[in-house]
This record gives structure tokens, C-alpha cells and sequence, in this order.
DNA sequence: TGTCAATATAGACACATGTCGAAGAATGAG
DNA sequence: CTCATTCTTCGACATGTGTCTATATTGACA
């Protein structure tokens, strides 16, 4: 079901949301990917990591921004992750997550309306 | 709550959503913006809708394409109403619906990636 | 090995959300 | 003025989601 939700959007061939409907499908997919943005702790959490320097954060450096729990922001980050909209890696004891740029541009394009209109 | 929501994607200085950290109020206004989106059913509203030839189109000729009911058709166009991403004007008996293009371009700035990054 | 620090997972709970059918409001036709 | 049509609102219900505490896992280090 969520094996990467980030292929949803890529294999999706329409350019632009406007251009022609969305099949079920594609908008399945696309409703996963956006309801990952549709909070505003995980909105927080995109930015934030993207501000890092180096455009990556551990998780340590994320918890202390916010008001909820430690396993709340884990459970968010791993929303964000299954949408395919960050990555994360293992350093030592401490996760790396960082955004995946792909994933915005795509997302990006899809919602810029068409110029021919 | 839910004046326009389209002000603070409007408003949000963010060139970028990976520029600098969101705010708190900043990213409650935006998650309402890309909720209004996370729904499938709303995602092909809003497809479906600009498809249409003048880019508008009255509820009576969205309903037919979905399986759901005509209330809840326009539920969710009350919700993509209230997102500030589409607007609707009543002609006779008919209420026609269009998208704002503005707030899709709005977005679609947001979350293109940063140039110098 | 044992302990500590950093994250993740599990289970529970309150609240939000999508859906429906029924009823209400607005418009135009006759 | 009544009636049919189009759309919205209301009230109810099942399911989904964000949050918490408690517990597990992983790796570093003494």
C-alpha cells in the first residue's frame, strides 16, 4: 500500500493537475502525498529539515523545535518518509532524515497551472 | 477559522517551503491549504473542474463522474471552496464552479525547490 | 557484559473526517 | 402559487488520525 508513494507521482504522466482529470488512481496516490502535508507539525518538520544546514537534520536536532512528544515527531517523520517526501539513514546512534528534492519538484510542476490557459 | 485560507498561502513570505523553518501560524494556515487537497475525491473535483471547457462547471455535471453521493459532492466542494481553491457563482438555477489559479501558482512556488541549493 | 542515549514501535484514547439519507433553500417554469 | 430541479445544510455514524505513555531496539562505550 505504501511501498513508496513518491512513484505515484512520478509515474503520474499529467503535467499539470489542470490539464486533463485525474484518474482514481492517480488521485489515490496524489491524496497520500498531500495528506502527508496536511498537518501543521509535519509541514514544520519538512521545512526544518530542509533548513538545516547541509539540507538534513537528526531527529534530536527536530524534537526540541516542537510540543508533542518524542515518538510523535517519529511517527510523523515516518508519515513524511512513506510518502517519499524525505529519506532518512542510520549514523551512529542518531537518523538522519532529509528532504528528497525530487519529490517537491514533482509535486511542484503537478500543481503549476498550465501556461496554455 | 476560515475566513480564506488562500490570505496565508498569500501572505506566507516563504519563497520556498525548504527556504528557512515555517512558522506555527504559517504552517496551520498551509495545512488547511494542502488538506483541502489530501482527499481523492477532491483531488479529481478540482482536476475534473478545470478540465472543463472555460475551465468551470456547474455540480450537475461533476456528479455523474463519481460514486459518492450528491450531498457529499458538495461537501467537498465546500471544503475546496473554503481552502480558497476554487470559487463558485450561482447562474440560474445552476452554481458554477472554477479554480483560483492564483492559489494553485501560489503553491506551486511554495514547494519548488530553492534555486541556489 | 551492562548501561546509557537516541529512535522506533505498540497500544490506547479523544477527536476529526468522509459518508449517507432526510430535509431545507433558491430558482425558474407553468 | 405550486411544482420540479439544483444545490446546500443537518444529524448521525463508522473510520481515520494525532497524541500520549510504556516498551522495545539499536549502537556506543566503559
Amino acid at each position: 500500500m505504501s511501498k513508496n508513494e513518491l512513484l505515484v507521482v512520478q509515474e503520474a504522466c499529467h503535467t499539470a493537475l489542470v490539464a486533463e482529470p485525474l484518474s482514481e488512481i492517480e488521485s489515490e496516490g496524489l491524496a497520500h502525498v498531500f495528506k502527508a502535508l496536511a498537518d501543521p507539525v509535519r509541514l514544520r518538520l519538512f521545512s526544518l529539515i530542509a533548513s538545516f544546514d547541509g539540507g538534513e537534520s537528526c531527529v534530536c536536532d527536530l524534537t526540541p523545535h516542537f510540543d508533542v512528544s518524542q515518538p510523535t515527531i517519529s511517527h510523523h517523520l515516518k508519515v513524511l518518509r512513506e510518502a517519499g517526501l524525505v529519506d532518512s539513514d542510520r549514523r551512529a546512534t542518531w537518523i538522519y532524515y532529509r528532504v528528497r528534492p525530487a519529490a517537491l519538484a514533482q509535486l511542484s510542476s503537478l500543481l503549476a497551472p498550465a501556461a496554455t490557459r
